[in-house]
DNA sequence: TTCGTTAGTTCATGACTTGTGAACTAATGG
DNA sequence: CCATTAGTTCACAAGTCATGAACTAACGAA
């Protein structure tokens, strides 16, 4: 049969990230907690997607979009390990064209995580 | 006839106002240029919400919506002046709240703005 | 007072987005 | 080659967003 089902991974080049692109990608709670945790754990840290996740009760097809969208907004990069998923964040990068702004978010949403009544609308 | 419409004008407590709330209402390019626009125009500036846009060429209930999202995420404080409406930017909370965050949003922002070429999704 | 204008909100709705189960791929280990 | 694990893709229901139409509310002029 051979259907050939390239998966491509795409990572956008560093000029084309942009500051609305990641501020949505993190304006997400499990985005947010997911990328604060592979940031903090030592930048740049690699971890298995789902391991990262513990599952967090969310299925895996709402995990992998999750990922996805971390990805496509260039807040990580991706690379598949056999059978799994492994993650770094671009920091290096990141720090290169925003400056201290991703460093700043971390440390405030650390701060004040979990202390918010109201959400958004 | 005699309705009462009361219009409240809610603006969250500053131990209201999440992180994810502001990324999310910067998140969109309308309203990153609103707010920037605000906040650099020096620190409580105070501004007629649709001379600070222009217009833009977006209608006037859209505009009203970005606005309301602002409000409502703690970006900004609005008042009826008459017949107008003016906002200020609620930057002493903000930065009691969350420290250099927003200003390193706004800087990254003002130095990639019109570069990326690629957009979220 | 009433009319007109300006500034903005609310409501309804159609278009777009997002979350999720089901079905799939793809690598590895018996 | 079958089973398992890890993850992706697809389809679609449910939710969110953008906008025109209709409204409010303040003010100025006649």
């Amino acid at each position: 049969m051979l259907k050939i089902f390239v998966r491509p991974l795409h990572h956008p080049a560093a000029r084309d990230i942009s500051v609305e692109g990641i501020l949505y990608a993190l304006s997400d709670p499990v985005r947010m907690q997911i990328f604060a945790e592979i940031e903090s754990a030592d930048c740049p840290q690699i971890c298995s997607n789902f391991l990262v996740v513990a599952k967090k009760e969310l299925p895996k097809s709402t995990l992998s979009q999750h990922f996805k969208i971390l990805r496509e907004s260039g807040l990580i990069r991706s690379e598949r390990k056999g059978v799994e998923m492994h993650s770094t964040t671009r920091c290096t990068e990141l720090r290169d064209r925003f400056g201290p702004m991703i460093r700043a978010i971390i440390a405030a949403y650390q701060k004040t995580s979990g202390q918010a009544k109201k959400k958004r609308s």
